[in-house]
DNA sequence: TTTATACTGAACCACATGGTTCAGTATAAT
DNA sequence: ATTATACTGAACCATGTGGTTCAGTATAAA
Protein backbone atom coordinates (compact mmCIF):
# COMPACT_ATOMS: atom_id res chain seq x y z
CA UNK A 1 0.00 0.00 0.00
CA UNK A 2 2.94 1.98 0.13
CA UNK A 3 1.94 5.98 -0.85
CA UNK A 4 1.88 8.74 1.66
CA UNK A 5 4.24 10.83 -0.11
CA UNK A 6 3.61 14.18 1.92
CA UNK A 7 6.04 16.43 -0.03
CA UNK A 8 7.97 16.54 3.20
CA UNK A 9 11.85 15.63 3.55
CA UNK A 10 10.75 14.06 6.95
CA UNK A 11 10.45 10.43 7.11
CA UNK A 12 7.63 8.19 8.20
CA UNK A 13 7.87 8.98 11.65
CA UNK A 14 9.55 11.52 13.89
CA UNK A 15 12.27 9.67 14.56
CA UNK A 16 12.52 7.58 11.77
CA UNK A 17 15.84 6.30 10.65
CA UNK A 18 16.32 5.73 6.73
CA UNK A 19 16.20 1.98 7.65
CA UNK A 20 12.02 2.45 8.88
CA UNK A 21 10.72 1.59 5.46
CA UNK A 22 6.94 2.71 5.11
CA UNK A 23 5.99 -0.64 3.15
CA UNK A 24 8.21 -2.80 5.17
CA UNK A 25 6.01 -1.68 7.92
CA UNK A 26 2.83 -1.41 6.32
CA UNK A 27 3.89 -5.33 5.39
CA UNK A 28 4.71 -6.45 8.88
CA UNK A 29 2.00 -4.76 10.53
CA UNK A 30 -0.63 -6.62 8.43
CA UNK A 31 1.19 -9.78 8.84
CA UNK A 32 0.64 -9.30 12.91
CA UNK A 33 -2.97 -8.32 12.25
CA UNK A 34 -4.56 -11.65 11.59
CA UNK A 35 -5.36 -13.77 14.64
CA UNK A 36 -4.37 -17.19 12.88
CA UNK A 37 -0.94 -15.57 11.90
CA UNK A 38 -0.26 -14.59 15.07
CA UNK A 39 -1.62 -17.78 16.75
CA UNK A 40 0.72 -19.44 14.08
CA UNK A 41 3.66 -17.37 15.77
CA UNK A 42 2.75 -18.49 19.21
CA UNK A 43 3.07 -22.01 17.91
CA UNK A 44 5.82 -21.98 16.53
CA UNK A 45 7.40 -20.46 19.72
CA UNK A 46 6.86 -23.33 20.92
CA UNK A 47 7.92 -25.77 18.46
CA UNK A 48 9.24 -26.35 14.97
CA UNK A 49 6.16 -27.48 12.34
CA UNK A 50 5.06 -28.67 9.40
CA UNK A 51 2.30 -26.98 7.49
CA UNK A 52 0.53 -30.08 8.25
CA UNK A 53 0.31 -29.62 11.55
CA UNK A 54 -0.22 -26.30 11.45
CA UNK A 55 -3.14 -26.76 9.22
CA UNK A 56 -4.67 -28.62 11.64
CA UNK A 57 -4.10 -26.73 14.44
CA UNK A 58 -6.03 -23.93 12.74
CA UNK A 59 -8.78 -26.50 11.34
CA UNK A 60 -7.53 -25.10 7.83
CA UNK A 61 -6.63 -26.54 4.71
CA UNK A 62 -2.57 -26.89 3.69
CA UNK A 63 -3.39 -24.58 0.98
CA UNK A 64 -4.44 -22.01 3.25
CA UNK A 65 -2.21 -22.72 5.76
CA UNK A 66 0.87 -22.24 3.29
CA UNK A 67 -0.65 -18.57 2.14
CA UNK A 68 -0.55 -17.47 5.88
CA UNK A 69 3.04 -19.12 6.09
CA UNK A 70 3.96 -17.42 3.35
CA UNK A 71 3.11 -13.98 4.30
CA UNK A 72 4.76 -14.20 7.63
CA UNK A 73 7.97 -15.48 5.67
CA UNK A 74 8.02 -12.42 3.36
CA UNK A 75 8.24 -10.46 6.64
CA UNK A 76 11.12 -12.68 8.11
CA UNK A 77 8.75 -13.60 10.88
CA UNK A 78 8.76 -16.84 9.47
CA UNK A 79 11.63 -19.18 8.00
CA UNK A 80 11.09 -23.08 6.02
CA UNK A 81 12.77 -25.43 5.04
CA UNK A 82 11.92 -28.31 3.20
CA UNK A 83 12.97 -31.58 4.25
CA UNK A 84 11.77 -34.34 2.14
CA UNK A 85 8.22 -34.13 1.13
CA UNK A 86 7.88 -31.85 4.40
CA UNK A 87 7.98 -28.19 4.90
CA UNK A 88 9.34 -27.72 8.24
CA UNK A 89 8.31 -24.07 9.84
CA UNK A 90 10.31 -22.05 12.27
CA UNK A 91 10.35 -18.69 13.78
CA UNK A 92 12.29 -16.10 11.42
CA UNK A 93 15.52 -13.60 12.28
CA UNK A 94 12.97 -10.95 12.78
CA UNK A 95 12.34 -10.09 16.10
CA UNK A 96 10.10 -7.06 15.41
CA UNK A 97 12.72 -4.59 16.42
CA UNK A 98 11.87 -1.72 14.12
CA UNK A 99 7.92 -2.43 14.72
CA UNK A 100 8.21 -2.42 18.69
CA UNK A 101 10.73 0.87 18.73
CA UNK A 102 7.85 2.37 16.72
CA UNK A 103 5.32 1.89 18.74
CA UNK A 104 7.79 2.68 21.88
CA UNK A 105 8.56 5.77 19.74
CA UNK A 106 4.33 6.65 19.24
CA UNK A 107 4.36 6.56 23.15
CA UNK A 108 6.68 9.20 23.90
CA UNK A 109 4.97 11.08 21.26
CA UNK A 110 1.79 10.81 22.48
CA UNK A 111 3.25 11.65 26.31
CA UNK A 112 5.03 14.81 25.02
CA UNK A 113 1.58 15.66 23.19
CA UNK A 114 -0.50 15.05 26.45
CA UNK A 115 1.75 16.92 28.76
CA UNK A 116 1.85 19.88 26.80
CA UNK A 117 -2.04 19.75 27.00
CA UNK A 118 -1.63 19.58 30.84
CA UNK A 119 0.91 22.57 30.25
CA UNK A 120 -2.15 24.30 29.24
CA UNK A 121 -4.23 23.29 31.07
CA UNK A 122 -2.04 24.28 34.21
CA UNK A 123 -2.01 28.04 32.45
CA UNK A 124 -5.28 28.36 32.39
CA UNK A 125 -6.30 27.19 35.81
CA UNK A 126 -3.49 29.89 37.47
CA UNK A 127 -4.74 32.48 35.01
CA UNK A 128 -8.50 31.85 35.89
CA UNK A 129 -7.43 32.21 39.60
CA UNK A 130 -5.32 35.38 39.24
CA UNK A 131 -8.37 36.55 36.71
CA UNK A 132 -11.82 36.08 38.13
CA UNK A 133 -12.17 34.36 41.69
CA UNK A 134 -9.95 37.48 43.36
CA UNK B 1 -11.17 -11.37 10.99
CA UNK B 2 -11.67 -13.40 14.84
CA UNK B 3 -11.93 -16.69 13.91
CA UNK B 4 -8.61 -18.76 14.82
CA UNK B 5 -10.35 -20.95 17.31
CA UNK B 6 -8.27 -23.78 18.13
CA UNK B 7 -10.18 -25.76 20.37
CA UNK B 8 -7.49 -24.49 23.06
CA UNK B 9 -8.58 -23.44 26.26
CA UNK B 10 -5.75 -20.91 26.56
CA UNK B 11 -5.75 -17.80 25.20
CA UNK B 12 -4.13 -15.95 21.83
CA UNK B 13 -0.72 -15.77 23.00
CA UNK B 14 1.30 -16.86 25.91
CA UNK B 15 0.82 -14.67 28.49
CA UNK B 16 -2.40 -13.38 26.92
CA UNK B 17 -4.74 -11.80 29.63
CA UNK B 18 -8.44 -11.85 29.10
CA UNK B 19 -8.40 -8.16 28.13
CA UNK B 20 -5.99 -9.12 24.97
CA UNK B 21 -9.11 -9.81 22.62
CA UNK B 22 -8.04 -11.10 18.99
CA UNK B 23 -10.40 -8.68 17.45
CA UNK B 24 -9.05 -5.77 19.24
CA UNK B 25 -5.56 -6.99 18.26
CA UNK B 26 -6.44 -7.38 14.59
CA UNK B 27 -8.15 -3.98 14.40
CA UNK B 28 -5.48 -2.12 15.58
CA UNK B 29 -2.53 -3.97 13.81
CA UNK B 30 -4.40 -3.28 10.96
CA UNK B 31 -5.01 0.50 10.95
CA UNK B 32 -1.15 0.55 11.97
CA UNK B 33 -0.60 -1.52 8.48
CA UNK B 34 -1.67 2.14 6.36
CA UNK B 35 1.75 3.84 6.10
CA UNK B 36 -1.46 7.04 5.37
CA UNK B 37 -2.44 6.31 9.23
CA UNK B 38 0.85 6.32 10.53
CA UNK B 39 1.44 10.02 8.94
CA UNK B 40 -1.71 11.00 10.65
CA UNK B 41 -0.97 10.13 14.02
CA UNK B 42 2.46 11.59 13.66
CA UNK B 43 0.49 14.74 12.57
CA UNK B 44 -1.63 14.54 15.36
CA UNK B 45 1.21 14.40 17.70
CA UNK B 46 2.60 18.00 16.54
CA UNK B 47 -1.28 19.18 16.38
CA UNK B 48 -4.90 18.57 16.60
CA UNK B 49 -5.76 19.10 12.93
CA UNK B 50 -9.33 19.31 10.78
CA UNK B 51 -10.34 16.70 8.50
CA UNK B 52 -9.38 19.25 6.09
CA UNK B 53 -5.82 19.96 6.60
CA UNK B 54 -5.20 16.21 7.02
CA UNK B 55 -6.87 15.71 3.68
CA UNK B 56 -4.65 18.59 1.98
CA UNK B 57 -1.54 17.26 3.86
CA UNK B 58 -2.04 13.85 2.50
CA UNK B 59 -3.29 14.79 -0.71
CA UNK B 60 -6.63 13.20 -0.73
CA UNK B 61 -10.61 13.46 -1.14
CA UNK B 62 -12.07 14.49 2.38
CA UNK B 63 -13.78 11.71 2.07
CA UNK B 64 -10.85 9.17 2.00
CA UNK B 65 -9.45 11.33 4.70
CA UNK B 66 -12.90 10.96 7.16
CA UNK B 67 -12.65 6.93 6.64
CA UNK B 68 -8.74 6.71 7.58
CA UNK B 69 -10.06 8.94 10.67
CA UNK B 70 -12.77 6.83 10.91
CA UNK B 71 -10.71 3.71 11.35
CA UNK B 72 -8.21 5.21 14.00
CA UNK B 73 -10.79 6.66 16.01
CA UNK B 74 -12.52 2.69 15.59
CA UNK B 75 -9.63 1.63 17.53
CA UNK B 76 -9.00 4.35 19.69
CA UNK B 77 -6.00 5.69 18.26
CA UNK B 78 -7.93 9.27 17.52
CA UNK B 79 -10.70 10.96 19.08
CA UNK B 80 -12.78 14.09 17.07
CA UNK B 81 -14.92 16.71 18.21
CA UNK B 82 -17.68 18.52 16.10
CA UNK B 83 -17.05 22.50 16.54
CA UNK B 84 -19.15 24.16 14.46
CA UNK B 85 -18.82 22.48 10.70
CA UNK B 86 -14.82 21.81 11.48
CA UNK B 87 -14.41 18.48 13.24
CA UNK B 88 -11.57 18.93 15.12
CA UNK B 89 -9.15 15.50 15.43
CA UNK B 90 -6.68 14.78 18.10
CA UNK B 91 -4.84 11.77 19.24
CA UNK B 92 -7.11 9.72 21.51
CA UNK B 93 -6.47 7.58 24.48
CA UNK B 94 -4.86 4.42 23.43
CA UNK B 95 -1.18 4.04 24.05
CA UNK B 96 -0.87 0.98 22.32
CA UNK B 97 0.09 -0.57 25.50
CA UNK B 98 -1.19 -3.94 24.87
CA UNK B 99 0.23 -3.87 21.43
CA UNK B 100 3.57 -2.97 22.96
CA UNK B 101 3.17 -5.67 25.44
CA UNK B 102 2.50 -8.12 22.79
CA UNK B 103 5.35 -7.61 20.27
CA UNK B 104 7.38 -7.41 23.97
CA UNK B 105 6.08 -10.67 24.57
CA UNK B 106 6.99 -12.02 21.56
CA UNK B 107 10.22 -10.98 21.65
CA UNK B 108 10.71 -13.07 24.61
CA UNK B 109 9.64 -15.54 23.41
CA UNK B 110 12.06 -15.31 20.38
CA UNK B 111 14.81 -15.11 23.11
CA UNK B 112 13.36 -18.15 24.80
CA UNK B 113 13.31 -20.19 21.51
CA UNK B 114 16.28 -19.61 20.36
CA UNK B 115 18.35 -19.96 23.44
CA UNK B 116 16.56 -23.42 23.38
CA UNK B 117 18.12 -23.88 19.73
CA UNK B 118 21.68 -22.96 21.42
CA UNK B 119 21.86 -24.88 24.00
CA UNK B 120 20.60 -27.62 21.70
CA UNK B 121 23.55 -26.81 19.58
CA UNK B 122 25.75 -26.84 22.43
CA UNK B 123 25.11 -30.51 23.45
CA UNK B 124 25.70 -31.54 20.37
CA UNK B 125 28.80 -30.13 20.06
CA UNK B 126 30.06 -31.65 23.53
CA UNK B 127 28.96 -35.24 21.85
CA UNK B 128 30.76 -34.72 18.93
CA UNK B 129 33.85 -34.06 21.06
CA UNK B 130 33.11 -36.96 23.35
CA UNK B 131 31.96 -39.33 20.41
CA UNK B 132 33.81 -39.28 17.26
CA UNK B 133 37.37 -37.14 16.96
CA UNK B 134 38.90 -38.67 20.26
C1' DT C 1 -30.35 36.35 2.36
C1' DT C 2 -27.09 34.65 -0.33
C1' DT C 3 -22.84 32.35 -0.86
C1' DA C 4 -18.92 29.83 0.52
C1' DT C 5 -16.94 26.30 3.61
C1' DA C 6 -16.59 21.83 5.86
C1' DC C 7 -18.09 17.94 6.25
C1' DT C 8 -21.01 13.55 5.31
C1' DG C 9 -23.10 9.51 3.11
C1' DA C 10 -24.16 6.60 -0.69
C1' DA C 11 -22.48 4.42 -4.48
C1' DC C 12 -19.02 2.90 -7.23
C1' DC C 13 -14.28 1.02 -8.63
C1' DA C 14 -10.00 -1.79 -8.85
C1' DC C 15 -7.55 -4.61 -6.27
C1' DA C 16 -6.16 -7.23 -1.92
C1' DT C 17 -7.34 -10.89 1.47
C1' DG C 18 -8.66 -15.16 3.50
C1' DG C 19 -10.42 -18.85 2.38
C1' DT C 20 -11.79 -22.81 -0.72
C1' DT C 21 -11.50 -26.81 -4.42
C1' DC C 22 -9.22 -29.39 -7.80
C1' DA C 23 -5.57 -31.21 -10.18
C1' DG C 24 -1.24 -31.92 -10.06
C1' DT C 25 4.11 -33.27 -8.41
C1' DA C 26 7.52 -35.20 -5.42
C1' DT C 27 8.76 -38.24 -1.79
C1' DA C 28 8.16 -42.10 1.44
C1' DA C 29 6.21 -46.48 2.74
C1' DT C 30 4.61 -51.22 1.44
C1' DA D 1 5.59 -51.08 -8.74
C1' DT D 2 1.94 -49.30 -6.18
C1' DT D 3 -0.08 -46.53 -2.95
C1' DA D 4 -0.27 -43.03 0.50
C1' DT D 5 1.50 -38.60 2.20
C1' DA D 6 2.74 -33.77 1.93
C1' DC D 7 2.83 -30.23 -0.32
C1' DT D 8 2.00 -26.85 -4.38
C1' DG D 9 -0.22 -23.90 -7.85
C1' DA D 10 -4.02 -22.24 -10.44
C1' DA D 11 -8.44 -20.74 -10.27
C1' DC D 12 -12.31 -19.28 -8.03
C1' DC D 13 -15.28 -16.86 -4.47
C1' DA D 14 -17.10 -13.57 -0.99
C1' DT D 15 -15.80 -9.86 1.43
C1' DG D 16 -12.80 -5.99 2.77
C1' DT D 17 -9.86 -1.88 1.63
C1' DG D 18 -8.38 2.48 -0.15
C1' DG D 19 -9.68 5.44 -2.92
C1' DT D 20 -12.93 8.17 -5.88
C1' DT D 21 -17.26 11.10 -7.42
C1' DC D 22 -21.58 13.12 -6.66
C1' DA D 23 -25.18 14.93 -4.18
C1' DG D 24 -26.40 16.44 -0.26
C1' DT D 25 -26.62 19.09 4.86
C1' DA D 26 -25.16 22.28 8.31
C1' DT D 27 -22.69 26.27 9.64
C1' DA D 28 -20.21 30.64 8.97
C1' DA D 29 -19.22 34.83 6.37
C1' DA D 30 -20.58 38.71 3.55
Amino acid sequence: MVQYNPARSQAYFPGDSPAYSAARFDASFAALSDATRRGILEQLGRADASITDLAEKFQMTLTGMKKHVGILERVGLVTTEKVGRVRICRLGESQLEEEAAWLANYRQLWDARFDELDKVVEELKLKEMSDGHT
